[in-house]
DNA sequence: AGCGCTTACGTAAGCGCTTACGTACCCTAG
DNA sequence: CTAGGGTACGTAAGCGCTTACGTAAGCGCT
């Protein structure tokens, strides 16, 4: 049978530059060890033939590999393709490939991607979304993160702590603080929070940061419904729905995120709610169609793409005994869909 | 040095069940000449020991790749992430990984990243964006393609035709032609199209509906102006201007796509012009946040996901000797951004 | 009994790289 | 002039799989 790839390969190379395979290595790895007139030649001689180096042989003989491994919830949510968009820029500059796997926001299908990542030896592995309260939740892929440490990969989140990893963190905290802090400035006192599943991290950081911003001002914490459900546009609408019916008094709605706040407008424009005249709107992300929302949304901005760069650039770096941790900037975004309160 | 990987290995599992390589490695691929008790007991250890078999080892050994390359212009893009979600779940279902790469709309860009997939030796190749009026700037993919696949490699393209592979094609003419009626239904006469770049064939698709449409209904193509920018919201921002500025008699805007619609609609909004009651305004595509714009937009609706899907599922199966073409649904949805033609 | 065929398994040769180690050569110091 | 040491390169042993081919056993047939 003949060779299933016609490329050339390293010893196409060392033939036609007269040298051997290991010195065509060393050369075109551009290690030492090589008079620069050889190392010009072979290289010369390997462009000429368009070689590129197979990498899987490579990565078998070598244990080193050049991909990157990405675990998003779902990459056709805004949130997570522009995060998608920020990883896949660096790794491209890098010469690395990505691969992608969604988790689907299901955390034992997002452990087997995990594993099966690591399976496929990808050497760095990026992990987005939100973690877990319970830390329990995380332990199974903090443990296999260690492991996969441990054997020489590399790993960083984004948007996530506590998996013992390089971690990219938005202060979410502060952010919902913010949030709250503008609905109040504008008058508004029974504030709702659209919030995503109950036991994310997330959720419990944004939500924090509402809390001691109503504490700040003395407000009573009864002034603040929470309604869960998830971090979908469905599950904003549903939210809504909610709030509208058990919660009659609110005048503002905290989505805790902008998807989640493109379903609680939906269904506010569906029920002919008007906004903000009678209801103010906000969200979290600031997602690019942020801007363009019916009415545009005021929210918190994160670098969404920065971020993903960053993590990356976090994962490329030598490990550091503890874990680092990258802040990343906040902005509070005023936009048409928050106004002053009701006169009622 | 010790093994670079701690990962039990092929022989691992022989020496565990008391075999040999060849025959571990027949009952792990599940290909026959193996008693089924000696095949079960391998599979057993096998699980036991958790041995995933390393992929660059046997991508090496066979030629055979499981992973798939995919090609969109910006995963950011709501458009291409609907496909690559598709693409990633169907790849996830059949155990394959995904590798993404962004073109960024640039032709000598996406070129380079086409070859750099190939060069990685992924086993599929899906290529998504529009193509080129000219033949000439698609050629130099189509012989790379053409390579690709004589060498055992399987392509396919998504909304992009003269490539010679496979191909998912949405009917871009008739979708063009509906929302040409649909607007004419409404009395519009003086229509705008916010039009992707010049030579690319979906814009050339899309208009030629546009265009026949008028013609059925005997209206001159003067009625018509057709605005060259990009498929981006920039662009859209920016035809709009153009349009506004050089068309005034103008009562409805086609944006070739959902993309560029949002800023025909931000430019609109920021103008001052009320939509629909000045301006009606279509896009294309019907991505997810279509229904939450402001006003929520009238579209052809593409079924994007299921298009990534339908594309990996014709690179599975086995070439045939031409091409071929799966033609994809479309479905013009009404919403709020179309109206009756203002009376002037 | 002897032949050939099938079935079940083992042997070993790669796949295309990297890299530890070996070797030839030249330079300098003693 | 030779020992010692550096530099530049070659040799060959893997990395962990797949698979062509070899072999031994079991079967039915003449």
């Amino acid at each position: 049978m003949p060779r299933a790839s016609q490329r050339p390969r390293l010893v196409d190379v060392a033939e036609h530059a007269a040298v051997s395979l290991a010195t065509a290595s060393r050369a075109l790895a551009g290690r030492e060890g090589v008079s620069t007139e050889v190392a010009d030649r072979i290289r010369q001689v390997a462009h000429e033939l368009g070689y590129v180096a197979n990498p899987y042989a490579r990565t078998l003989a070598s244990g080193a590999t050049s991909t990157v491994g990405l675990i998003v919830h779902q990459v056709d949510d805004p949130y997570f393709s522009e995060i998608a968009a920020g990883v896949i820029q660096l790794a491209s500059e890098q010469g690395l490939l990505v691969q992608i796997c969604q988790s689907g926001r299901d955390p034992d299908y997002e452990l087997q991607q995990l594993r099966h990542l690591i399976a496929q030896r990808v050497g760095i592995v990026l992990i987005s979304g939100s973690g877990y309260d319970d830390p329990r939740m995380e332990s199974a892929a903090r443990a296999e993160l260690a492991a996969f440490q441990n054997h020489g990969g590399r790993a960083a989140a984004i948007g996530r702590h506590a998996l013992g990893v390089d971690a990219v963190l938005p202060d979410n905290e502060a952010g919902g603080h913010a949030l709250a802090q503008h609905l109040m400035d504008f008058g508004h006192r029974r504030i709702a929070v659209a919030a995503g599943s109950a036991g994310l991290t997330t959720v419990a950081d944004r939500l924090a940061g509402v809390s001691s911003a109503l504490r700040e001002r003395g407000r009573p914490t009864t002034d603040l419904a929470v309604v869960h459900t998830d971090f979908t546009r469905g599950g904003g609408r549903a939210a809504a729905e909610q709030i509208l019916n058990d919660h009659p008094g609110t005048t503002a709605i905290i989505a805790l995120n902008d998807v989640m706040a493109m379903g609680v407008l939906s269904t506010l424009r569906s029920r002919r709610v008007p906004v903000p005249a009678r209801m103010s709107v906000v969200g979290f992300d600031d997602v690019s169609v942020a801007a363009d929302l019916a009415p545009s949304l005021t929210t918190i901005r994160l670098p969404m793409t920065e971020m993903g760069r960053t993590a990356l650039t976090l994962a490329l770096k030598p490990r550091t005994a503890r874990p680092r941790r990258r802040p990343t900037g906040h902005l509070l975004v005023v936009r048409d869909s928050t106004g002053p309160a009701p006169i009622t």
